[in-house]
RNA sequence: GCUCCGGUGGUGUAGACCGGCCAAUCAUUCGAGCUUCUCGAGCUUGAGACCUGGGUUCAAAUCCCAGCCGGAGCACCA
């Protein structure tokens, strides 16, 4: 009995198990639902500090915030983290609001949180008198091994008197002096619980409040009280706050505020691209690639520049989802999703690399009409035609005399002759049934109307823990005249080459970004 | 070193809380075929995984223990 005999028997007695099931498109994929949301009541905020671009990995967080937010009807507040005069600069609050309005994120509230320093003031007044907080003067060195072994220092036995006047000498004392330090727990095993810094002095103005405050929070305090009387209710971050969840309930409890529900995930990396400002500003500096915009890196503006769509990042973002393994995502994925994006929207344009020149003797002068798309009506663009084309230097190795091509599109040709760089041909019979036309070999071709096009092709930027000193790449070529008409920003395809972006015009010629295939 | 958190095909994910319907999902990648006047897209189809060792159980990717590997934190940064 062959499989096919067994099977037929088996479709008589258990007909049920071979009805034909309905495919199903399968939907696709979303991020799982949020613990504790209720419609309407979602509270999310995107917490940037303003001290660099943000990267792709700063997007993927903004994305679930904002994401959770608008799926249960509710806000997300954008809040710059901006305790730290030293590191905040004002060009990055304006940086990041565009990189946000870039990809398609929203927020309903905008805060800083420098604006709240009475408040912050208010609550360290609180715990010192509560005995919850002391000033500390012994240095930063001294409090970090006695934190390491445990040990409290002699300020925790400061009276609150002492306290109060000590927090009053504070304000003009110099930095470094003094600190305010919650009583926590110095025998605890999470270390952030050993009676951590909660105020301290930063002799330096800050961008946006400049010399009027001098004792800042530390992102820990700022952080509690924010998300509570914000009324945050779910925070979405990454896990290097993991340890801090106990230190600012802890501070909530003190202060009778309410705690949010964190939920965290692992940071993600992109395979051969450095994440994070600490590794990517020597880059700039070394010139080792352009600045933050370049298109080999995973910044959101390197992303906007190769082509990347927002799209794609959000898409990428509920791939991934709120993993807690450490994600390292291909390149692929990104290519992939934004190809899914762009390609219905991406008109289609012939681009010759390494241009060898083809003369049709026969050829008469004509216009011709291409699609701009041939699956999806996009309408037609004007192509000038004359006797003389360029055709690609891969399409020229292999072609040989008597050998009979189509240019994609236009007519077929007949190989006359071939030289080093050059080809002579004919135009030839037409046959254009369905059947020869499938069988010959199509290139691509520009006609004598052209424009220079110059490709920046971005490679990746590590090879293990190397740079690759190739990673970026530029050919040249023609492009069809209808090139030299589009706008900076627009994604296109050029055939049997790749999606590519443009990135400059001047009367010299286009530059463009290679996106992906 | 100490403390947390993880480990499912090459890559990313679902399943784990509540053990059986998991000979393990989906995507990416790679292969084959169809289709297409692109090397793009679309359609069909194939390849490829439960970190290791013990234990509990009729039954373990799922629960327990030990180990191995990876990440994070241990700032007067965020």
């Amino acid at each position: 009995m062959s499989n096919k005999d067994i099977e037929n028997k088996l479709r008589e007695v258990y007909p049920e198990h071979f009805s034909e099931k309905p495919k199903e498109k399968e939907a696709p994929k979303v991020l799982p639902p949020l613990e504790g949301a209720e419609m309407g009541k979602v509270v999310t905020r995107l917490p940037p500090e303003p001290n660099g671009y943000p990267h792709i990995g700063h997007g993927m967080s903004f994305y679930f915030n904002y994401y959770y937010a608008k799926k249960y009807d509710g806000k997300v507040i954008l809040r710059f983290d901006d305790t730290n005069p030293k590191k905040e600069k004002l060009e990055y609050y304006d940086a990041i609001k565009q990189d946000l309005k870039w990809l398609k994120i929203t927020w309903d509230e905008e805060r800083n949180m420098s604006d709240d320093m009475q408040l912050y003031y208010r609550y360290a007044l609180d715990l010192i008198n509560m005995g919850k907080a002391y000033v500390c003067n012994c240095d930063s060195e001294y409090v970090s091994k006695l934190r390491y072994d445990s040990k409290d220092c002699p300020c925790v036995s400061n009276s609150v008197q002492d306290n109060l006047s000590l927090w009053k000498e504070m304000e003009t004392a110099d930095e470094g002096k003094y600190s305010l330090r919650l009583k926590g727990d110095m025998a605890s095993k999470n270390t952030v619980m050993r009676d951590p810094t909660m105020m301290r002095v930063v002799d330096h103005p800050h961008p946006i409040q400049g010399d009027k405050y001098r004792i800042w929070p530390v992102y820990d305090f700022a952080c509690a009280i924010e998300d509570s009387v914000l009324g945050v209710t779910h925070v979405l971050r990454s896990n290097e706050f993991a340890l801090r969840i106990e230190l600012q309930d802890y501070i909530r409890g003190l202060l009778n505020l309410r705690n949010p529900k964190i939920i965290e995930y692992s940071r993600f990396t992109v395979k051969g691209a450095p994440t994070s400002k600490r590794l990517i500003r020597p880059l700039i500096e070394e010139h080792v690639v352009s600045g933050w915009d370049d298109p080999r890196l995973v910044t959101i503006r390197g992303l906007k520049r190769r082509g990347i769509t927002p799209e794609a990042i959000h898409m990428v973002a509920e791939e991934i989802g709120l993993s807690k393994s450490e994600p390292e995502i291909d390149w692929s994925l990104i290519e992939s999703l934004n190809r899914k994006v762009i390609d219905s929207t991406s008109d289609r344009y012939y681009f010759v690399s390494d241009p060898k020149s083809l003369e049709v003797i026969d050829a008469s002068y004509q216009t011709i009409q291409l699609k701009r798309h041939p699956d999806f009506d996009r309408g037609f663009r004007d192509v000038h035609i004359t006797d003389k084309f360029f055709i690609s230097g891969n399409d020229f190795v292999g072609i040989t005399k008597d050998q009979i091509l189509r240019l994609k599109d236009l007519f077929n040709i007949f190989i006359i002759d071939t030289d080093t760089n050059s080809i002579k041909a004919m135009h030839t019979d037409e046959k254009t049934s369905k059947d020869e036309l499938s069988k010959i070999k199509k290139i691509q071709w520009v006609s004598d109307k052209n424009v220079k096009v110059s490709v920046i092709i971005p490679g990746t930027l590590y090879e293990g823990e190397n740079i690759n000193p190739n990673s970026l790449t530029t050919i040249n070529g023609y492009g069809e005249e209808g090139i030299a008409n589009l706008k900076v920003d627009d994604i296109v395809q050029f055939e049997r080459f790749g999606f590519v972006r443009v990135d400059k015009i001047d009367p010299s010629g286009v530059t463009v970004i290679l996106s992906h295939k």
